[in-house]
DNA sequence: ATTACTAATCGCCGAGTAA
DNA sequence: TTTACTCGGCGATTAGTAA
C-alpha cells in the first residue's frame, strides 16, 4: 500500500457523502460481506437503508469504484464482498467510536534488547520519513531503531495494536523504490519516553522497534539480552 | 424516556443527513463534549469536517433542534456539550462496529433464585408488552420474571451490558399511566433458553430478571435460594 | 471576531425505463 | 426479475452579508 493510496482510503469524503458509504458498509459487514460474498439485491439495501433502490445501487457503483467492495454479478444476482480497504476504513470508526467510551487503550509488556539487522538506520535517514516523524511525533528520531524482543504469547496480544489510533507515517516512493508506511504509538521503555513503531509490512513476530529523539542503548545504558520494560499507549 | 421518542434519538434519519450529524457528533465527543462544554467555532468545526462554517452551522442548529446538543452563546463564543441523548447515538455506533470486529458478547453470571415483588406478572401481562414480546423474542412470555440475585462484585460486570445490542421493547401509555421501556438478552439459564430483561428503570441493583415461555421456576424445578447459571448473549 | 440569515448554485434523490 | 442509466425536482451547499 502507497502513501498516496492510504489518506484516500481512510476518508470516504466529505461528511455528505461519507455518511451513506459508511452506513452501507456498516450494513454490508453486519449481513457478513466482511468474509463471506453476500447476495444482496439493490432494493433490499435500499430498504434497509431507508433510501430507494436507485439510490442504493448508486452507493454500491461508488463502493466499488473506490475499492471497497468487489462485486461477482452471477445470473443478475449480484454478489457483494468487502474488499479488505473497506474493513480498514471501518476498523477505523470501530477505533475512533471506542475510544470515547473506553479511552485510551495502554498495554505492558516486558521483553528483552535484541540486535536488529542496521537497517534502522538506514530507513530512517530518509528525508521522507525524518519528514514526518518531526511533524507527527514533535522530534526528528535518532537514525537507529532499538529492537525488542518480547515472547510470542506476549506477541499475540500486540496483535490489538490494529484497533488502536497511532500517529500515521505514510509511505512513499524516492530513488525508484518503495518506503512503506508504519504506524507510531507513544511509549515509555524503561520510563523513557519514545514511541514504539509498527511498519505496515513487518519482518518481525516477536521484535518490536521504538524510536526515540536520543540513542536508546546509550541513552538508558542497555545491551543486547538487557531486560526491558514497554509501556505502549493509544494516541 | 418515552417510547415515543427512543426511535427518533435512536435514529438519525435517513443517510444522507445521518453522516454529517454523526461524524460532528463524533467530532465533538473527541473534543470533550460528552463530559464538559467545550469551546469550539463553526468554522473551526467546519475545517475540521471539511465543510464550509456555514454548514457546520447548520449542523449545529440541527442537533441542538433534535436535543442532542447544549449550546450556550457567551460573548460570541459559543460553548458546545453533547446531551445524554447524544451519547445514546454514539453508543448504538460503538456497539454496532464492536460486533463487526469483535463479534457478539458474552456472559457468564452466578446467582441464587429471589422472591420478587410480584410485579412482574401485572407489568408482562399488558397487552403493550406482550406484542412486543411475541414480535421481537418470537414468543409470549409467560407472565411472570424469575429473580436472580448476583453477588454485587458480578453485578459491576453487567453494567456493561449498556454496551450490548438487545432486542428493545419500547415503553408505552395506556390507561392513563406510563410503561417503561426495556432491552432483552437471549441468555440460558441453566441451560434453558430464556430472555434476560433489563428494564429502563430498574428498581434492583443486584437482581436480575428473566422471562421465558414456559414458568421457570416450574420448567428447571427452582425454589427461592437455589443456585443458578446464567450465560447471557448480545444480539 | 463571532453566529446565522438569504440567495443562488450544486448535486443527490427517486421516477421512469432500458437491457 | 435483476442492474443501472437519464433526467427533472428539490434539498443541501456555499457565497455574501447582517447583526
Amino acid at each position: 500500500m502507497t502513501a498516496a493510496e492510504r489518506p484516500a482510503v481512510r476518508e470516504l469524503g466529505r461528511p455528505r457523502t461519507r455518511g451513506e458509504l459508511l452506513a452501507a458498509l456498516q450494513l454490508l459487514a453486519h449481513a457478513g460481506a466482511d468474509h463471506t460474498p453476500v447476495v444482496l439485491t439493490s432494493r433490499e439495501l435500499g430498504e434497509r437503508l431507508g433510501v430507494s433502490q436507485q439510490a442504493a445501487d448508486r452507493y454500491l457503483l461508488e463502493l466499488e469504484r473506490r475499492g471497497l467492495l468487489a462485486r461477482s454479478l452471477a445470473n443478475r444476482r449480484q454478489r457483494l464482498s468487502l474488499t479488505p480497504e473497506a474493513l480498514e476504513v471501518l476498523r477505523g470508526e470501530y477505533r475512533s467510536y471506542r475510544r470515547i467510551f473506553e479511552g485510551p487503550a495502554r498495554a505492558s509488556i516486558a521483553g528483552e534488547v535484541a540486535s536488529g539487522l542496521g537497517e534502522g538506520r538506514y530507513y530512517l535517514s530518509q528525508p521522507g520519513y525524518v519528514v514526518q516523524f518531526a511533524e507527527r511525533l514533535g522530534y526528528e528520531p535518532y537514525p537507529g531503531t532499538l529492537n525488542v524482543r518480547i515472547r510470542p504469547s506476549e506477541g499475540r496480544r500486540l496483535v490489538a495494536l490494529r484497533d488502536w489510533n497511532g500517529l500515521r507515517i505514510d509511505g512513499f516512493e524516492a530513488g525508484g523504490r518503495t518506503f512503506g508506511g508504519a504506524t507510531c504509538y507513544p511509549a515509555k521503555l524503561n520510563g523513557h519516553a519514545c514511541h514504539l513503531i509498527r511498519p505496515d509490512r513487518s519482518h518481525y513476530q516477536d521484535v518490536i522497534e521504538f524510536v526515540a529523539k536520543d540513542r536508546l542503548r546509550t541513552r538508558l545504558r542497555l545491551k543486547d539480552g538487557d531486560a526491558v520494560a514497554a509501556e505502549i499507549e493509544e494516541r
